[in-house]
RNA sequence: GCCGGUGUGGUGGAAUGGCAGACGCGACGGACUCAAAAUCCGUUGGUAGCGAUACCGUGUCGGUUCAAGUCCGACCACCGGCACCA
């Protein structure tokens, strides 16, 4: 009666079918029992479809959110749609296509594809950020941004990427080209507007005590953020009132500091222009500095280029002498206060910078020749040449230094951080409008909240302009409005906001998507949120990660939501590479299409094997084998059918010890993510099954059971086809029994100086007392040390017996 | 340079300090078949041997230990992130 074959193609739309229908994982605010919300982060959806990546880290949590439900949980496993953005933009230029409607598109195939693969996600609660009932609350958070100060509008150099004709923040520039085509970054100063992420810069960094993130992403957000503590020291430019204030992180090198140096865009040049003898060569060099692109200015690194301000010159505070001032490009106008004090003896960089231009250089630590080499100390090293610090280890001289500059007003303890503000403009059509008006009179005006959403104009135009302004600003009739304020004449901000902008709180959205009078009811947040388990992609991890914590940090600390962290647990998934073990792509012909896969082994197996190909974290290369291997698997699996006495609900006796260790197994290693071990395990219980030839429907069970949330659909139509009660993703996880977790006799090694020489089959109880003193005198024990001398014996219950024998 | 990660068969990868190579892929041999596919059974780290077996083997070199892929020290290679950040 079993005898039909495994047929993936109508069960799996059966089962996705009768899900929908009894909305099975629609998520229930239900006080009353726990919570669990796992999230993945919501696909772009572009044009070429799903990738084979998307499943892998949605199948991953799949897993969870089913065996959480299974646990008695009410689940949010929500879906959506990140969809403002370029290539949808550039798509829809090229074919004269409406974005909206590229967006729709994209969209649908997205949704047919996920839905293929089985998901349990609760589509009812699906967002989507181009829709205005979406991106109202988007506006609606930046207004708040705006509100508290957060965001400005100023004039600031802009990485400007020539063949998008976009700005990028920072962190979208990734080795000085654009992260997202890899074209020429080049620098140019434009009015833009900016979040000011820096004031976060220390919650962002104590934050990520609070939390249970991998360690890779933790590094690398404390890595982006760059903390350094230091101090701020003022040197008196001799014969003015004016300060040079500078950053150190040294400040137990300060009698080292043998010249000056500022960057060419600091305006210590303009202000003293009357002092500096050269100044046309200093204009010049500021100039030359000004036109290379950032990433010159990076490639130039081995060869400094400089200009002495002539005719300035500073004291050293410390030391009381005079020192020359330069102008150099290596100093950074934005990190600091644009100027260094140099300690070529100590520093790399200026070291390399004093030997350039003939600098003296003067030993302030001990060790190492700071005329061949700079050196910047080892543990034991102490000062030197250094007037009070004479002695002290340079570790305990930067306090003492501190202590001394905040005694004297010369200077005071500061915190650094690399981090810089977040450029949130883009000029382009495709994304949130920002909704600011521009009054000659009345400066800026942020738009009431009553008028919101600014919708985006629907237009037959919107390709970028090479003049570096949003395609909005040719739209008149939409730019030119009456000023909220005054009600004169006045212009709409055309620039729109960047891609992050939708994502930084689409998990606050899911907890009460179809709400119209606020981002989400305050008895939802408090109910779903923190997100229990984020999974996501490490080249996130310093863009939406980043980005997403700062605007929770800052809707909790205007008391929006319960918690400052987001996200309680953040994992990361590896890439899918092609079978070639190349990174997947269009130009190299190794993409996979799920639906392919789909139609060839199921979506099942499709999904076994994404979890089974290797450790979930690490890149790993597509096999296509290996793939239809777990198909092969679940025809077994398929074919259990024929073999089980489906009336009896025991474990067969035999099997009673392994499916009580796979339970344990596999429960553990899903919570762990080592989904491919849970899987081999899973492997090995079948093949038991089959070398019993029999099995019971309570051994069947127990295996349908662990294996659904990685195969929902065919363990479902099992389950149902044997008349087992109720629907399979009802069923309780199921539960070991502790005292079946060990067979009554194992087999254990018998070494002989740590070699292994024969095989004993003992009890697992058996002490390690008992073992050492018992078994030696077995017979085939003693045949292995016969004519040696016993020296020493260890028993490892329940492992091995090594006989150290001389 | 700094931070993080990874090195194990032909291959993807397993292994709380306790029998290295689980599980899968591939390959080889066999059964079934007119034949093939599918399925099933067997073999599969290397070297030597007909064989039982022996020796070698987890990037390299050393160390700790009865016992090391695992711990410690020094290095090598590769991958990812950051980088003239004072």
């Amino acid at each position: 009666m079993h005898s039909a074959q495994y047929n993936p193609k109508t069960i799996e739309p059966k089962w996705q079918a009768i899900w929908e229908e009894k909305q099975a994982f629609k998520a229930v605010l239900d006080p009353g029992k726990p919570k669990y919300y796992c999230l993945i982060e919501f696909p772009y959806p572009s044009g070429a479809g799903l990738h084979v990546g998307h499943p892998r880290s949605n199948t991953a949590l799949d897993i969870i959110a089913r065996k959480r439900w299974m646990e008695g949980h009410n689940v949010l496993y929500p879906i959506g749609w990140d969809a403002f953005g370029l290539p949808t933009e550039n798509y829809a230029i090229a074919n004269h296509i409406h974005p909206a409607r590229v967006t729709m598109d994209n969209i649908s195939q997205f949704r047919r594809q996920l839905k293929r693969l089985g998901f349990s996600f609760d589509y009812s609660r699906e967002v989507d950020t181009t829709d205005p009932k979406y991106y109202k609350w988007t506006q609606w958070i930046f207004l708040k941004l705006y509100e508290h100060g957060l965001a400005y509008k100023a004039q600031m150099p802009i990485n400007w990427c020539v063949s998008c004709k976009i700005g990028l923040a920072n962190e979208e520039v990734v080795g000085g080209a654009c992260e997202r085509c890899g074209g020429e970054v080049v620098r140019r100063v434009k009015s833009q507007w900016m979040l000011k992420i820096t004031d976060y810069a220390q919650k962002l960094l104590d934050g990520l005590e609070t939390v249970d993130f991998i360690d890779r992403v933790k590094a690398q957000q404390r890595n982006w953020i760059g903390r350094s503590e230091g101090c701020e020291v003022d040197f008196a430019i001799q014969g003015t009132d004016r300060k040079l204030r500078v950053f150190t992180t040294r400040p137990d090198t300060l009698f080292g500091a043998t010249y000056m140096v500022i960057s060419p865009e600091h305006p210590l040049i303009d202000a003293e222009e009357n002092r500096i003898g050269n100044l046309e060569e200093v204009r010049d060099y500021r100039e030359q500095a000004a036109h290379k692109s950032d990433f010159e200015r990076t490639e130039m690194q081995k060869d400094k280029t400089g200009v002495q301000l002539k005719g300035l010159f500073a004291i050293n505070p410390a030391t009381g002498g005079e020192i020359p001032l330069w102008v150099s490009d290596y100093v950074l106008m934005s990190y600091g206060t644009g100027a260094i004090m140099a300690v070529p003896g100590h520093d790399e960089r200026d070291w390399a910078f004093a030997k350039a231009f003939g600098l003296p250089i003067v030993q302030v630590i001990s060790g190492g020749d700071v005329q061949e080499a700079p050196y910047v100390g080892s543990e034991d090293s102490v000062c030197v040449n250094s007037g009070f610090l004479n002695g002290l280890p340079w570790q305990e001289a930067q306090q003492v230094m501190a202590d001394y500059l905040e005694r004297e007003g010369l200077g005071k303890r500061k915190v650094n951080y690399k981090l810089r503000d977040w450029v949130f403009s883009r000029q382009r059509y495709w994304g949130e409008p920002i909704p600011i008006i521009h009054c000659p009179h009345c400066g800026t005006v942020p738009l009431a909240e009553k008028d919101l959403p600014l919708t985006l104009p629907d237009v037959a135009h919107y390709e970028p302009t090479d003049s570096g302004e949003s395609p909005l600003a040719a739209i008149t009739d939409w730019v030119n409005v009456p000023c909220p304020n005054c009600g004169g004449p006045a212009r709409r901000e055309t620039d729109t906001m960047p891609q992050w902008a939708g994502s930084s709180w689409y998990f606050l959205r899911y907890c009460d998507p179809h709400n119209d009078e606020a981002f989400a009811s305050r008895e939802a947040l408090d109910y779903w949120m923190p997100v229990d388990w984020y999974n996501g992609g490490m080249e996130h991890t310093t863009l939406h990660l980043l980005y997403s914590r700062f605007w929770h940090l800052f809707l909790h600390d205007i008391g929006l939501v319960k918690a400052p962290e987001p996200y309680q647990k953040r994992t990361s998934h590896g890439m899918i590479l092609g079978e070639n073990g190349e990174k997947m792509s269009k130009s190299r012909g190794n993409v996979i299409n799920p639906d392919v896969l789909v139609d060839e082994i199921g979506a099942d197996a499709f999904r076994l094997y994404e979890m089974f190909m290797g450790a979930f974290d690490q890149a790993i290369p597509w096999s296509m084998n290996g793939a239809r291997g777990c198909r092969r698997f679940l025809d077994r699996v398929w074919r259990l059918q024929e073999v089980v006495d489906r009336s009896n609900h025991a474990l067969s006796p035999n099997l009673k010890v392994l499916v009580n260790q796979s339970i344990r197994k596999v429960g553990d290693d899903y919570e762990r993510m080592k989904y491919n071990t849970a899987i081999a395990q899973m492997m090995a219980l079948v093949n038991a099954f089959c070398d019993q030839g029999s099995i019971t429907g309570g051994d069947l069970k127990a295996l349908l059971l662990l294996l659904y949330p990685v195969a929902p659909h065919i363990c479902a139509e099992i389950w149902e086809t044997l008349g087992f009660p109720g629907f399979i993703h009802r069923q309780p996880w199921p539960s070991f029994d502790e005292n079946f977790l060990v067979a009554d006799l194992v087999e254990i090694a018998v070494q002989v100086n740590g070699k292994v020489r024969e095989r004993l089959m003992v009890s697992p109880d058996m002490d390690k007392q008992t073992g050492e003193e018992t078994l030696p005198q077995l017979p085939e024990v003693q045949a292995l040390i016969r004519g040696k001398k016993l020296v020493k014996c260890v028993f490892v219950p329940g492992r091995l017996l090594n006989l150290v024998v001389k």
